[in-house]
DNA sequence: CTGAAAGCGCTTACAG
DNA sequence: CTGAAAGCGCTTACAG
């Protein structure tokens, strides 16, 4: 069943199949009616393949993101990046696009088995090896997280010392005085907003009370959550989506009552609805990385590009966990 | 960058070109390893269009799930479906296959416009149009979920029925003397996980506490689980996952302890590390759907095949939640 | 052991 | 308004 014998039942050429069925060309409607008629009744599917070959789009982005630990997808931002993919994938749908999410290596060179129109890379490397690869091959990348020195098209990204700061100041506007840290030490961001945390603890004057974690040693988490309560803080701040059952439950073997003895605040997409989270808006990321890569490649050629760049707002949703009775 | 300019700066035919690449043909070791330095040398990346053209071969694999809501992947199940696709992506990436992931329906013809080898569908309809149009064109199918009469190459299934009696036995065994069951109407496996609850406490003799709410409407969650723990229930089964929070809310706003005055287990992948939970063990059943397709598609014509059928493991991870003091 | 040629199934200038 | 022909870049019989 190819364009041939559509051809053949329709009584015209190739082109004209080809033309009725993209819209192109000048053909009276008639020829175009009896054209579709021809390939639904037949059932014909055009070769996705051979129009790839031919037009050099397939239609397929890429979404990788460079995995820190051995993990396939690191643990501290599971739900973030599925989030991510969600937004992305549906995003790119609406948009004409596939998405397929491809490791930053692997075994098989699956890189060089699918032609991508474009890439995103979660989280590159510095200077990555990845992109510089693409970029050669012509592939354009857009980078999700800043991307440093690598050189992208565009990137999206929270303001992470701003969003840190917000739930800090809103901890201290309900009261609490020894703001406590929860950090894993391998996790994304945790640079910037362990920083963000000293530099806000320093301007006010008040102490820093961290305690940081391997996110991949089972019961690490829940380890340091003691050590972060035993220490006396009067409100604790989880830097990683998923420390909320941890935090919770160290706070009740130690018999403090949220939010009456502890206030409580998380990153992450919010789960349990009675603890105030600091959500980073995955899903918009990933819309948003979609829009500017498919930008990009529909506009090829249109001059001069700046990496376009777009701040993805944080949004914190204040709950009983962190609201003074 | 062709097998032709390759061709040309190695001194050979592209024929030795390709053979030399994919390790075919009977090539001197000098001559293969010669043409592999001039195409590393060149930077050459042989075009996966092409090849998908000439095989018919594209080492694309689909994955899409009936949405039955308009939402984009049901959110009663996001954890359950994050964690299989997650699953079946690495697992295609072991198996030399990429894995994307397309919507049931979309504006765009994005199934046309993508080469696949193969495809799963999580959840099939009854009899699902998709699947068979997918057949039609040749394109093996898999399903995760119980494929009704819609005729498949192979599926993955959990025992639904036995996960949720031995949920049952397990809290009857802790103490539990009315088990009430929260429930998401509009959920997968909603039918099975009803049904099997009935079945079981019509087998003990005992009577039956069911609420149900539609996990589309914000809220309805919350409040079914607050009309479960009003009808006095001494121990609860939240069949779809997410619903720990909500139904732990529910239990602190009536001063009932957990464990100590009310048993508790839920569905879902164990997020709160104090709650008993029972894994549907998503990771598995994606990468078993995946080695199901890909056998499928390698073994192409080894004769009439059988259906092939995986029943996935449930796993029940006690946890203090349903643990009697 | 190596190469010339056919052909996978389309789209797109171009000729009529 | 329509069609014959070229060609996208490979892989694979097949001939030498």
């Amino acid at each position: 069943m190819g364009i041939r014998d559509v051809a053949a039942a329709a009584g015209v050429s190739i082109t004209t199949v080809s033309d009725a069925l993209n819209g192109k060309g000048r053909l009276p409607d008639t020829t175009r009616v009896h054209v579709r008629e021809v390939a639904d009744r037949l059932g014909y599917r055009p070769s996705a393949a051979a129009r790839t070959l031919r037009t050099g789009r397939s239609g397929l982005l890429g979404l990788t993101t460079t995995m820190r630990s051995t993990e396939p997808f690191a643990l501290t931002e599971f739900a973030w990046f599925a989030e991510l993919v969600r937004s992305a994938t549906a995003t790119a749908l609406d948009l004409g696009y596939a998405l397929v999410v491809l490791p930053a290596s692997s075994p098989h060179d699956v890189w060089g088995n699918v032609a991508l129109d474009g890439t995103i890379v979660v989280d590159p490397a510095d200077d990555d090896p990845l992109v510089h690869e693409l970029l050669r091959r012509g592939v354009p990348v857009v980078s999700g997280g800043h991307p440093g020195s690598t050189p992208v098209y565009g990137w999206v990204d929270n303001d992470h010392v701003a969003a840190v700061r917000s739930v800090l100041d809103h901890l201290a506007d309900a009261g609490a005085e020894r703001i406590g840290l929860l950090a894993a030490a391998d996790g994304p961001g945790a640079d910037k907003g362990v920083a963000g945390y000293r530099a806000w603890c320093a301007d006010r004057g008040v102490p820093a009370i961290t305690e940081e974690y391997e996110a991949r040693t089972p019961g690490a988490g829940r380890a340091a959550a003691a050590r972060l309560l035993d220490r006396g803080p009067d409100a604790v701040f989880g830097l990683h989506e998923g420390c909320a059952p941890e935090l919770l439950d160290a706070a009740r073997e130690r018999a403090l009552r949220v939010p009456d003895d502890l206030l409580l605040a998380c990153c992450g997409e919010g789960a349990d609805p009675s603890v105030t989270s600091l959500s980073l808006q995955p899903a918009l990321a990933g819309a948003w990385a979609v829009e500017l890569l498919v930008g990009v490649i529909e506009d090829a050629g249109a001059g001069p590009l700046l990496p376009a760049q777009r701040t993805v707002p944080t949004r914190l949703s204040v709950r009983d966990s962190s609201t003074r009775r």
